[in-house]
DNA sequence: TGATTTTGATTGCATATGCAATGATTGCAG
DNA sequence: CTGCAATCATTGCATATGCAATCAAAATCA
């Protein structure tokens, strides 16, 4: 079952180089529009994943966006620190939830029209078919890369 | 058949995070071969882009490397400091030229053997065809932003 | 119960990233 | 020749990233 009619020889060029040179420009693309209401990318992500995964402990937040628990850890201090996301006491006295505030809601949607913007640019610029290869390839590689994940918390 | 079988609905996540995501991974993954003599993956990049464009300025470099100068210039120094990397003075008196000391090609080249371990596991992880595919549309998808670097340069 | 391990989160250290401001030169216009 | 603009590189500031070590609390074992 040939998936593509492509030659298919072994790619010769290093995939971490170009994953880096490549988010690079895509995640300059996307601050552009964030700057306007004063976020990163980053900080976008995460008041995304907040506001949809309600009060969530950090490990559990970390493992979702699949990210160390310390760069979270120091990701969620600016966002702590404007107020739009506060961290509660968990079950334990050890674990602590983090939520948004209601000022954090009301800067995740601000925010969010500013997202739309640089996602639409993006399908225009490169087509919307390129983009949804690009995500199903992602997707798919992310999947097979899984096991990684697993070897580095002890599995 | 046609190149794929989905409807090609307009893509709904975040391009962004999921480059993030998957970079992060997969820069985790090179690291741990790179680590074992003593390099961080763009540390290993920067290397095989000095050992191949031999003395060249900063911001020629940075901008082969699609990087900008500030974060090059940061970047140069724990590899000048390990004396894998020279800087000498360029035609001006202002511009300077990056170039490997003969310890920085050996290191490159010890390097370069713990890269193909981490590239040859990432062909085996998603398969040929699938890097192939990515490294394809990362390339096109590349050329269709150029335009961004040229608007940041002032055009 | 007391000791050990495990779990949840933070912190020290080192690097990566870029914008804006700065410093240092060089080039060019007047 | 003088002064302003353009160029090359670095630095201040803020964030992103992760490993290893640490700290605190809970769970488990003996």
């Amino acid at each position: 079952m040939t998936e593509t009619l492509s030659p298919l020889a072994s790619p010769v060029g290093c995939t971490n180089l170009k994953l880096r040179q490549f988010m690079r420009r895509v995640t300059q693309h996307y601050d552009v529009q964030l700057a306007k209401v004063g976020l990163k990318t980053t900080q976008y992500s995460l008041l995304s994943f907040i506001a949809k995964l309600g009060p969530i402990g950090q490990t559990e937040l970390a493992s979702r966006i699949k990210m160390g628990t310390s760069t979270l850890s120091r990701n969620l201090k600016p966002l702590v620190d404007a107020q739009w996301v506060e961290v509660s006491a968990g079950a334990d006295a050890r674990s602590r939830l983090v939520s948004l505030t209601d000022a954090g809601r009301l800067k995740r949607t601000e925010a969010q029209r500013r997202w739309r913007v640089a996602q639409d640019d993006i399908h225009r610029m490169l087509g919307t078919d390129k983009v949804a290869q690009l995500h199903d390839l992602i997707d798919s590689s992310m999947a097979l890369l899984e096991p990684l994940a697993d070897v580095a918390s002890g599995e």
